[in-house]
RNA sequence: GCGGGCUUAGCUCAGUCGGUUAGAGCGCCAGGUUGUGGCCCUGGAGGUCGUGGGUUCGAGACCCAUAGCUCGCCCCA
């Protein structure tokens, strides 16, 4: 077999394809009971939104996206986020408008492509779920987005992650710190390591949470976000710490936690797995506030967050011990004789309409097979169907648990089903 | 983009110093009398050993290249 799925790219195949299915269910969910509504927007966007929102410098435009000239000669981008396409998209629809009002939006396993190294937890066509909060300025609409995120998770059962967050001021605070760190780090620019000279041409606050300990040496003296924050940016930053202790959210602060994003200011926040190997965020998001401005919109405050379905699936997996859903059949017929057929489907299709799961075998086994099979999808009743049922218009009904069975007349099966 | 490891049956993996027709467990299929599951027993199907070159009388084992996966860096969900 020589056709292969691209690489860093995936099949999602059952079990694991329930896994998704109840993550999306459990998103919708608690979509619903926070009041958010759906969004769904184009796979590929003009390339310019994403340069002017992510950031042309940044590694996920410059090196990472999947870029391609159409037929009329336009220059797209599969969309290597979201929040860049929502904005677009509520701009370009009047989501936004300069009265007083919020949108509260929500997508769910939604595709994204970057061409990244593949690695557990990483892909180049991967999903994410996530929420955009358009038009609320104030910590309580920070501390929504993290309670939505933890309200996913914990319908979910999975509760081993953490919180970490920091705050990057204002945008003319952010910008004024950023400058101070520029300056200092290019003073001590003959010890940093080779990525982060790279990357104080690129994307300068990421060389905070370098890895590398010499970087870590310098960046220990490196001037700080607490000292540039404005009265507002500090009392933002307060009220949101106070609201999650009173929402009993444990969290730490992670001073040099900064996005590789452009767009973020003020609260930034991630959480992650220890779960997961390096690829350890599970969802990371923060505010946004002059985005919808830069992209044209009226100025507008923003929140959201995106979390990875890949990653969150590795996890679950994990918790489950591996174990998926069983597959469940309520009942199973076995055709013991070809002359049964008619009658039997007749049956099935009756059962089927009254809400039962029903299967019987397609591969024209032998009885014992039949059994075999009913026997592995768990079903609790199997209903035997012959030529000595049919002579006498009955049907042998067998109870899986205690062997138990009896012959029963084939009129009014689902009710007499329904109370067995 | 940089460095390391791995790749043998549907799945998880053995395979010695290079030596006949490449193995196990699980799964799958069929049997173990009359029309009946699980447990057990017996038998069976299933592999161009990731791919392409090379070394050799002989390669799943050695060498080179390439692809995919994976771990770390990078990046980030």
């Amino acid at each position: 077999m020589d056709l292969k799925a691209p690489r860093g790219t995936k099949d999602i195949l059952p079990p694991e394809s329930a896994l998704w299915k109840e993550i999306e269910t459990a998103v919708d969910g608690v979509a619903a009971l926070f009041g958010y509504e759906e969004i769904r927007t184009p796979m590929f966007e003009q390339a310019s939104l994403f340069k002017r929102s992510v950031g042309e410098e940044t590694d996920i435009v410059s090196k990472e996206m999947y870029l391609f000239t159409d037929k009329g000669g336009e220059e797209m981008a599969l969309r290597p986020e979201l929040t860049a396409s929502v904005v677009r998209a509520a701009i370009e629809h009047n989501l936004v408008t300069k009265q007083a009002s919020c949108s509260r939006l929500y997508y769910n396993s939604a595709p994204m492509f970057r061409y990244e190294r593949p690695q557990m937890g990483r892909q180049r066509q991967f999903h994410q779920f996530g929420i955009e909060l358009l038009g609320a300025s104030s910590a309580l609409a920070d501390l929504q987005v993290i309670e939505f995120a933890l309200a996913v998770y914990k319908k979910l059962g999975f509760s081993n992650f953490h919180l970490k967050l920091n705050t990057l001021g204002n945008l003319s605070s952010r910008e004024r710190w950023r400058e101070e760190l520029v300056k200092y780090l290019q003073f001590n620019l003959e010890t940093l390591s080779e990525d982060s000279k790279r990357r104080l041409e690129t994307n300068p606050l990421r060389i905070l949470d370098s890895k590398n300990p010499a970087d870590q040496a310098i960046v220990a003296g490196a001037p700080e976000i607490t000292d540039y924050l404005d009265e507002s940016d500090s009392e933002h930053f307060d009220e949101l710490k106070a609201l999650l202790a009173a929402a009993k959210i444990p969290f730490t602060i992670e001073p040099h936690l900064v996005r590789g994003l452009d767009y973020y200011n003020r609260t930034v926040f991630e959480l992650t797995s220890s779960d997961l190997g390096s690829q350890d965020a599970l969802c990371g998001g923060g505010r946004y506030d002059g985005l919808i401005e830069k992209l044209g919109g009226p100025p507008t405050p923003a929140v959201g967050f995106a979390a990875g379905v890949e990653r969150l699936v590795l996890v679950l997996s994990k918790l489950r011990g591996g174990e998926m859903a069983a597959k469940k059949t309520d009942i199973y017929i076995v055709l013991a004789d070809k002359g049964g057929r008619e009658v039997g489907i007749e049956i099935a299709s009756e059962l089927r309409n009254a809400g039962f799961r029903v299967l019987f075998d397609l591969l024209d086994r032998s009885i014992k097979a039949q059994m075999r099979e009913a026997d592995k999808t768990g079903t609790r009743f199997v209903l035997v169907l012959g030529n000595d049922e049919l002579a006498a218009g009955e049907i042998t009904l067998k109870r899986m648990d205690t062997g138990a069975q009896e012959r029963i007349p084939q009129q009014n099966i689902a009710a007499r089903l329904k109370n067995p």
